[in-house]
DNA sequence: ATCAAGTCTGAAACTTGTTCTAGATTAGCG
DNA sequence: CGCTAATCTAGAACAAGTTTCAGACTTGAT
């Protein structure tokens, strides 16, 4: 068994997906409690609902561990939401959408998602509002965030190896998802409005697919 | 001296609320200064450089009196992006945008906006932070913003009377225009990669020319 | 002019995110 | 085992948004 090494865990950020972060058990146990306690409190009442010293205490943490493992209150939500994607994408994997067209299965995929948003409401509040309000200090972790949204879009797609168009439209469809996520929450538009911005946007895709369904021909 | 004559809200501000209460002139003087001191700070340190006291002070306005003008640091700021759409939409005016599309001429409009928030970055990040952060207590008055960005694009196109495709194409440009602007805010988009969603997301318009008898590209 | 109701002010208090400190605990190591 | 560095804990302290309150000032009506 390799010792673990550490590498001057000073100024680094503890808990982040890219470098290997070298987790004792315990530490896991740690993170795993407050991402635990974090989803938990955010299911109740939302991003207020979500309180560090609640937190804390929830997941039998010190307050300035908590601090240690995650920097702020929207780097923890941001790792929750993470956490949920994860757990999403492996549920999605295994009932891949049925449609014809590529936009049928991305609107059928964004869909079943948002159905089950709807059903922690709450959760869903506490998570994209933390994605919206991030600034700078958390853009890796919420460009995680967005890549794993990509490889779900990509995936319903259908697509190893989309070209810059494709992936464009990808990216409008993803702003339009957060952006309708967020009018939905906050009481601007109703479930059915949404429903229709994402079949809308999703149309964009077959823009991006004139004729031939691939092609390898690629410059960048 | 005659008592104050009370001043309706007609001439620089297009009815905020539906039974907004008719301000005393010194009333409306206190609300421009504090809008006023609010885009200054924004235009400082973007949205954490807006601190309550600060404005307070520097509008020469109590707190308590602050709040009871704008009852949270958000409906301040979201009133500032009120004000400065409302100056953005007659500077637009002015020069009505050239494109042979609708979609060319929305885009062009976006690209313009984008240009000028790209000139006072700060305040366009207080601005659009406190857009997608306001909770339902905001919804008025975020709605409102919404309703005015959406007059600015139809105007762009040049409709009078947008079929419900077409507001939905509408709405989805709305999405991603906020989207990408929080995506580039936050330093993990470019300005070019904005600049091409915002095209991306503008073809959807010349997907929905259904009720129009009106044939492609005509010059109005 | 005068009074009642509403508004503004200054200051303190409260809340919650964040930081800091001193001491206890743990992990890796010879 | 005993050492050292890192980590964890409890708790105070700090920062900024928000609330509250008593008293002074305005406003509108008599």
């Amino acid at each position: 068994m390799p010792a673990e090494v550490k590498v001057e865990a000073k100024s680094a950020r503890p808990a982040a997906q890219p470098a290997s972060p070298p987790l004792t058990e315990r530490q896991e146990a740690r993170r795993r409690r407050i991402l635990h306690a974090s989803a938990q409190l955010a299911s109740r009442g939302g991003f207020d609902a979500v309180q560090m010293r609640e937190v804390a205490e929830s997941s039998q943490v010190a307050l300035g561990t908590l601090y240690r493992y995650f920097p702020s209150k929207v780097h923890l939500l941001v790792a929750t939401m993470q956490d949920q994607l994860e757990h999403m994408h492996g549920t999605l994997r295994k009932k891949p959408p049925a449609g014809d067209t590529a936009a049928e299965r991305v609107a059928e995929t964004l869909m079943r998602a948002f159905r089950a948003l709807q059903r922690e409401p709450h959760l869903a509040d506490a998570m994209v509002r933390a994605l919206t309000f991030a600034d700078r200090s958390v853009s890796p972790e919420v460009d995680q965030v967005s890549r794993q949204t990509t490889v779900i879009i990509l995936d319903a797609m259908g697509l190893d190896d989309p070209s810059p168009a494709q992936l464009s439209a990808v990216r409008v469809i993803e702003h339009t998802w957060h952006s309708a996520l967020i009018t939905w929450l906050s009481g601007r538009a109703s479930i059915a409005q949404v429903k229709i911005d994402i079949e809308t946007v999703c149309r964009l895709i077959d823009l991006t697919e004139p004729t031939e369904p691939t092609e390898p021909t690629e410059k960048l």
